[in-house]
DNA sequence: ATACTTAATCGTAATATTGCAATAATACAA
DNA sequence: TTGTATTATTGCAATATTACGATTAAGTAT
């Protein structure tokens, strides 16, 4: 069916799986470690940098600022993106919940 | 075309993506969860546990598995699953790469 | 051997994602 | 206004994902 059943989970683990989803493809990967290399940028530079099409670029960034990890600001002609550092702060905390409860100890599978 | 420029892509990018792509699902999140809390499972707890047929969740384990996240035992007709431990304090830490160049400057979006 | 249990695999339908060409929209410049 | 630059949207093709019924495989029990 192509798609996912979100109502038998909880809050939860519906938005670790948002944010990771966002996260699960290297294009996004690129821009968010573009963006927070250089703090700022204009779509364009994104463009050239990664190898894809403008389009695809432009979609990219629409689901990134879905999620509120880029935020944007219209600069003339061309669109400011850059990473929203609160939302980012909050995901990495949401991200890590994911890893608190792990420990060492030696389980069935050994 | 549905298909991703993995290609154009660095290492440490379509690593990060991967992983983050395997844990862009609530049940993969939910099945993490709960081998996290008991230390070991067996399949079948799973399905009842969470609320997707059997095919589906032996789907989301084989995933789970490709990544290195679970690892899992025969134990007479059944399956022992559970998280490797190793490779998910390896996961943890890729992750958190993506988080390292963080911090708080305000920049052109304000 | 036969029946039962458990999990993996196969096949398939429905839906989602990725990527891009073409086009539209917006802001600015001459 | 007309042209130019930049980004968003639309439409579409190719592929991937999700889910599950049916089946298979492999172990256990009778």
């Amino acid at each position: 069916m192509g798609v996912t059943k979100s109502e038998i989970f909880t809050d939860e683990q519906n938005t670790i799986a948002k944010i990771a989803k966002v996260l699960g493809h290297p294009a996004r990967i690129a821009i968010i470690q573009h963006l927070l290399k250089i703090e700022s940028c204009i779509c364009g530079d994104l463009v050239n940098e990664i190898g894809l099409a403008q389009p695809t670029i432009s979609q990219h960034l629409k689901e990134l600022k879905n999620v509120g990890i880029i935020k944007g600001n219209i600069e003339g002609t061309s669109v400011c993106y850059c990473i929203d550092n609160n939302n980012w702060k909050t995901i990495q905390t949401t991200l890590l919940s994911l890893f608190s409860s792990s420990n060492n100890t030696e389980n069935c599978c050994g």
